[in-house]
DNA sequence: CATGAATGAGACTTCATTCAT
DNA sequence: AATGAATGAAGTCTCATTCAT
């Protein structure tokens, strides 16, 4: 549709990627704290100090600029998350810290990115939409494999759909997200966010697990592998 | 402040209120389509098939006619909810019917009202955030109240804030609302859901409930032996 | 030019007099305090508590509405100072009265019909420019013939335009009046319009006399004149 | 206040400070033509040949811009009266020149101003009013110091306060500005300046002359003696 | 490459005025 | 006669975007 007109090439090069990094850095800042629409050119350029034009000269359009923005800042929590789930543990512990990540990063500078999402990801006319479906994906997927694992080796439940079990966990997460922006609250922030994601946890454990095992089943589980662990004590020494 | 000017007076008559009542029906799709900044008064005003000026005949500003708008959205649920609430059934029928109410009303029209609060919400300057307070408090408050009368009882867990339980509950039927409308599936909602709210509420409710010690660590142990096992047998081939 | 629209005719009768008289008395406050262009038919409707509507039955627009408003003003004071002026008294005299007629007239409501006249008097375009020039000649009818009058008794100079002088009589007044405004006092305005009037005619008084009359001249006719008077004082007694 | 948003960075440059100038060079013209209500910016932008937003570009709005062309006008006013004011002269010569000065830079342009001035220190609310008064002041510096230096040294009269003396030489001035406007007559303006200036002066010095009181009362006296004879000669005729 | 400068398009808002009732 | 209701026309102002230098 609009790609029909001609488009200059953009910048490359070493001095470029610095450039194409600051405004960046600058562009996300005013676009979390002022959304798409409230947020201007001008003021990108001028917190960077440099021209509007040069804005220009690097992207596209303020769209392009957003839709970029909204793009790193996917990739930044997709990787951190990646790179730093603790796949050996269990999987209350992954969980633990799939939600201590997302908050720590939402809070320190991504709630008015989310904000941004959750508004501009909507727009009916020439919008931000088409960008994040994908990157909605992206995002969530570490959290749908861990789910999808857990729930194969009968660890959760499976008596629901996978989504519902996302919904469950995102959800909470967001909500908190915006209450915390709401009540401005931006006070021991470290602190407050170890123990609500451990409390998020604690909270939903329970609704992820099977329904549908006895504790009597359970409680002999439970001693038949003590009893196997004793057993093998005498020979292997305490584990 | 600058307010020396005086305001033509509103007219009120029969066909006054049809008026208001056809303006703001419209300003719902459209400040619920578009949001904020993307709705235009001229936009309102050609679906109507009225001239621009007769709306600010009614409105004294775009501000104030959305504040209208999601005013009575948030009344209307407000008044579905309390007028609906099943309190004399059991906490969970209350909460299924609360959860299905929402989702109900949300998903017909409010999703895009409900972006518009949380993106609104959040507007520096002189925003429309100073009408949200109030009105969000109203909104939670039966749902605070069910979970404050379940917890006295000693029916729901006491062992963590409610404001958690309250993030855990909403959250995640908001979520549930992002997903769908990213999916514009819109199709046998109906259906879709009377199964959701039931299948959330059951997801939830063990969440809710106060917390078995003796099972939910068996629980654990459980699940996380299983886990081990699963490990090992990528390495040592199934015992 | 405007006048080949068909224009409805207005109402007549006790009543629509009454009426008619309501809206301009009105109309003449907003007028004045707002000057043209800020006065809006809204607000004059509205302290009259009724509809704007019926403000354009009585007349054809704002701008024949405000001709009016001044024309009556003009109007009134010529008419104060027609039927006030008193004419046996000696020149002075008559032009204190003037002066400190003015200065009450005005003080009272009239500074901000002054300026609506003094600002809209000039507009170019489709202005009320055309209503003055008339009213303006009329106004200061009194005036001139008084001036005119006593120059040709010899009594003030003739070796200045009239137009000048005129000017040196009204010029201040004006000034005064704006000056009065400007610091807002409007504390023992009865007091302080006595002595201006007295003071600014002091003022001026020696300005408007022939300047070629020399003192001793003077003085012989004096003498002349008092033994002329002493001299029927002994027939006719004191008078 | 509600300034929040960025204000674009004024251009600043060879070429734009051209361009301020032009757009204060016309914007005076239609300011002048117009006042502050009946000008646009549509005209202004027109008449420069621009777009409308080029202006916008340069001053922040309509009210800043016109308060600069006041501001620039009052400062040109200023510059030339106390650069070329006479000090070395006599007292009357100097106020020829303040009055001389006047009337030409108020004749060529000024007098639209003039009105702007005028009616719009005036204005309620947030108007022009605050800008006016410190210039108003420096505007009357230097004829007020002229007053007060003649006063000491007992060349003008001491009887009445110097606020009426500036009254009563500022007064004339305008009325005569005033009726010049009126009259459209801008032909021959040099010489009917030069003329009248001098007459006013003329006119007036004797009102600012110390009182003598013996002729002065002379002068009355035969004046109203005058007056009398004339009165009675119309019931008498002539002695 | 960077930018100063300009602008088209469009937003919200006001208000005098008309007309059917 | 009075008015409730509607509106055309116009005004101020913003901002993403372009282009010559």
């Amino acid at each position: 549709m609009d790609d029909i007109t001609v488009r200059r090439r953009l910048p490359a090069g070493a001095k470029a990627e610095q450039r194409i990094r600051d405004i960046l850095r600058v562009s996300r800042e005013v676009f979390a704290e002022l959304g798409y629409e409230r947020a201007t050119t001008t003021e990108i350029a001028q917190r960077l100090g440099i021209s509007e034009a040069t804005v220009f000269t690097y992207f596209h359009g303020k769209r392009e600029l957003c839709a970029r923005v909204i793009e790193d800042w996917y990739d930044e929590i997709i990787g951190v998350v990646e790179a730093g789930l603790p796949r050996g543990q269990s999987t209350k512990a992954q969980l633990e810290f799939y939600v201590r990540t997302h908050l720590r990063l939402f809070l320190i500078q991504g709630t008015g990115l989310c904000a941004l999402v959750l508004s501009e990801g909507r727009a009916k006319g020439p919008g931000l939409g088409e960008v994040f479906v994908p990157l909605q994906r992206r995002y969530t997927a570490p959290l749908m494999d861990l789910l999808a694992r857990a729930r194969e080796s009968g660890e959760i439940r499976a008596d629901l759909p996978l989504s519902l079990l996302r919904s469950a966990i995102l959800g909470p997460m967001e909500h908190i997200l915006w209450d915390a922006i709401a009540r401005q609250r931006e006070v021991d922030i470290e602190r407050d966010i170890e123990r609500t994601a451990r409390d998020l946890v604690a909270l939903l454990w329970p609704a992820l697990l099977p329904p549908d095992l006895d504790t009597a089943a359970l409680r002999e589980f439970y001693g038949e592998v003590g009893a196997a662990l004793r057993r093998a004590g005498g020979t292997l020494g305490q584990p």
